[in-house]
RNA sequence: GGAGGGAUGCCCGAGCGGCCAAAGGGAGCAGACUGUAAAUCUGCCGGCUUAUGCCUUCGGUGGUUCGAAUCCACCUCCCUCCA
């Protein structure tokens, strides 16, 4: 393990190990690949962002929305952790799951609560065994370990669940790193044993920080356990863009060709870019749909913010190139007012935007590899 | 006509002898945001400026005082009550 597998050019579609998902490599460009991952319900083409929505919903946007072109969303994400907190489990099995709880019936991606585990650092202690930490919402201690990760992803009923796992911040100490290694892996490997209902595949995480030798190790030890994908994690978390993309160029090609890679939670627009270039296929990020909300739009030509004085009267759309109904409706300057005066809309509008916005930028890359590419 | 109350920086509004270029909020200006505790957060917000620096400010004028947005007198305008 740990080295680049060859294609099969006699079979450029790989089975995966869970029934029902298969991984189809249609061109590659140096590392980078444009294929399609077909999962039970439905074809997601790759490389895909996929929009974050952690409550169950992708802030701002109802399914219809993320569904209809031109942003055509194919995969969306949910988390484990602020599902498990709110609404809870009983309300979700009574739903019959996240699709039917939230009307998405494309697939979802959930996160097993490990980024939380990081971010809620301060209020929880974590052991070999799992996590105690105390809910943000009313203070409630709980305890979230591989098992119940799992139990969750299963009650929510999603199509690719994540391993549950510990994402050190980006400046923690090589011992620091060791230790969530270790713990990552046996995590891994109790998260590979429990049961999963059918449909729903797992994927494991690489975590190792800013250490190549690290990440490599990790690697080889998580690859070995045979997941359906394998994930990049513990990246743009504190660390320099510089130190993220190293581990990027290096690390990335190196998870199984076979397999779906996806980077997590990363990134801005040039960070696709750099991580589809070192073979990734799958991303997620808050960024489109939280700075939309905060007032940055996202055009070819760079950023707009939208509160600044000079869109005022600026009557053109964010992008005249952008076929989205914000840009074809709107323009900058009612943005800029709806922003201002809090309205409701201008989040809709702005995040609608910006989604689009990235569901391009990464069609364009994909186009370009189909188009340049070697085909498989 | 009589009795009270009030006028503070773009707006609202604290301050009631020195620690006041003056709290706080709003508006305005700019920035941040990377597996979402985020429709959030940060900075600037009288002028000149590198400034722990100087200059001009708290309705107006004149006083008291080492020192006044704060105390006194008069003036201007506003509000309430009694006639």
């Amino acid at each position: 393990m740990g080295g680049a597998r060859r294609y099969n050019r006699a079979s450029v579609r790989f089975d995966l190990p869970t029934p029902g998902f298969s991984f189809e490599v249609l061109a590659t460009l140096g590392h980078a690949r444009a294929g399609v991952l077909h999962t039970p319900r439905g074809d997601i083409p790759t490389p895909v962002f996929m929009p974050v929505g952690t409550l169950g919903t992708v802030k701002a946007m109802t399914a219809d929305e993320l569904r209809a072109p031109p942003l055509d969303a194919r995969i969306i994400l949910g988390n484990t952790y602020h599902l498990y907190l709110r609404p809870g489990l009983e309300v979700l099995e009574a739903a019959g799951g996240l699709h039917r709880f939230c009307a998405w019936d494309r697939p979802i991606l959930t996160d097993s609560g490990g980024f939380q585990v990081f971010s809620l650092a301060a209020i929880n202690e974590i052991d070999d065994d799992g996590v105690t930490f105390r809910s943000h919402i009313d203070g409630s201690q709980h305890r979230l370990t591989p098992e119940l990760a799992m139990r969750i992803q299963a009650v929510l009923g999603s199509d690719i669940a994540m391993c549950f796992d510990q994402c050190p911040p980006g400046d923690a100490a090589a011992e620091v790193h060791e230790v969530a290694l270790a713990r990552t892996t046996a995590w891994a490997v109790r998260c590979r044993a429990a049961p999963r209902p059918p449909g729903q595949a797992l994927f494991g995480i690489v975590q190792g920080g800013v250490d190549p030798e690290r990440r490599r190790r990790h690697l080889a030890a998580i690859t070995a356990l045979d997941f359906d994908g394998c994930a990049l994690g513990g990246l743009a978390v504190g660390e320099s863009v510089d130190q993220t993309y190293r581990i990027l160029d290096e690390i990335a090609p190196l998870l199984p060709a076979e397999r779906p890679r996806y980077l997590m939670g990363v990134g801005t627009p040039a960070d696709l870019e750099r991580g589809i270039a070192a073979g990734i296929d799958l991303f997620d990020c808050v960024m489109p749909t939280r700075n939309a909300r905060n007032g940055y739009l996202f055009t070819p030509s760079g950023r707009v913010n939208i509160p600044n004085a000079q869109h005022r009267t600026d009557f053109g759309p964010i992008d005249p190139d952008c076929p989205c109904a914000t840009c074809r409706d709107h323009s900058r300057a009612y943005l800029r007012h709806l922003y201002l005066a809090k309205e409701i809309l201008y989040s809709r509008l702005a995040t609608l935007h910006n989604l689009t916005y990235y569901a391009r930028h990464v069609r364009r890359l994909r186009d370009a590899i189909l188009r340049d590419g070697e085909r498989a």
